[in-house]
DNA sequence: AATCGCTGAATGAATCATCATTCATTACTC
DNA sequence: GAGTAATGAATGATGATTCATTCAGCGATT
């Protein structure tokens, strides 16, 4: 019998406002399941490092399948919102993809364990990435398809390549910068990365 | 009670060599492994899918994890071998990489299950990715290096940037055709992307 | 201002299903 | 009939989910 520290939900009988239950559930989920992948993570570890009952979780989430899905939700939405925000002002489509590039990696590289959620886990189970290709995924490489196609239209860039593929190419090298980041035992700042990739991207290899 | 037909081992009792219990296994996780991810996979349906009992399994292989790492080891190690003897009789490090980006996406699109697994199931676990950061793929990696830093050193590519970080955005490139083809609905096949990835890595997008 | 239900949040022990793994038994082969 | 391979039912652990119970706050009542 452990004294429980009960408080009552939020701001109702103190000052302090405690966030919402459910969004320390969401951050406590993060850390674990990018600590040890979704499927060895427990509910139990959850509820532990959200300082809750394991029977807490349930009243918030109907699964812990619920609870990862809420965590791509949420991020992904803010993800793209911002990023949608961001570009909109932009002139010139080499500019914009250079925006999108530092943002891709100036997110991830801020928060290295929904990083890890996002390169492990998301990728970790077909069934997500089906449903994240029809969903928020699909919608970030065609912004990006987008913004090439702008910059082919306007002479910028190379007509004989195909928007989608050029796309998905930055994008998998932007995703492989993060995931080996993420894996990298050294700490180095992410963002800083996407000048390298984008002066690949935009002047290639050869001298 | 099944009439289950009992089989002698390799090519025993009949003429026909039922090429080794354990590659059945192998094959038969791979496709398990494809289909319903790792963690959703019972011993029970692999073993299904290889025609024995359960329990055979176990005969071959200590447990469940260590048949997932025999696929990767057993795959790694022919693709790793077999890259490295092609690659060795080329010229020119441009050709080289050429040849990398072609054999890369001809061996993952040759057998989907196993790209399947490869993707999936390799980015699925930081476990399995950090083993494998110290194992075969580092290795791969080091190769892509290496045929950089000669294209530098003898004029062909340009020299203000690092090795290893143009040799992830290769790897990254082409790594995200393999993923992209995994969940396409469409059936194409994937080679052939080698171009499009080769063009703009070493000339660039822009005009 | 002390007491009294009431309500809904929170708890955490018990339940129940799901598999990985084992091993006593059976089937083959020579 | 000895030796080996294979079987598949039984075992045991694990862990998601449930739910009877506790608890804290709050307005009403005296």
């Amino acid at each position: 019998m452990k004294t429980s520290v009960k408080q009552g939900q939020n701001s109702k009988s103190n000052g302090v406002v405690i966030g919402d239950k459910r969004e320390a559930i969401l951050r406590a989920a993060i850390k674990v399941f990018a600590q040890k992948g979704y499927f060895n993570s427990k509910v139990a570890d959850i509820a532990g490092a959200a300082g809750i009952a394991d029977g807490t979780v349930y009243l918030y989430f109907k699964s812990k399948e619920e609870i990862l899905h809420s965590v791509f939700d949420r991020a992904m939405e803010e993800f793209i919102g911002e990023g949608k925000r961001e570009i909109a002002r932009i002139e010139s489509a080499e500019n914009r993809l250079r925006k999108i590039a530092e943002l891709h990696l100036e997110r991830l590289g801020a928060d290295r364990d929904l990083a890890i959620v996002f390169q492990v886990e998301l990728r970790g189970s077909t069934k997500f990435m089906e449903e994240f290709s029809g969903g928020g995924f699909a919608d970030y490489l065609e912004i990006i398809r987008q913004t090439i196609e702008d910059g082919q239209k306007d002479g910028t860039f190379r007509q004989d390549l195909k928007p989608i593929t050029v796309a998905k190419i930055l994008y998998g090298a932007l995703d492989e910068m993060v995931t080996n980041w993420i894996l990298s035992k050294r700490e180095y700042p992410l963002a800083p990365m996407a000048d390298e990739v984008l002066k690949i991207f935009f002047g290639g290899v050869t001298k």
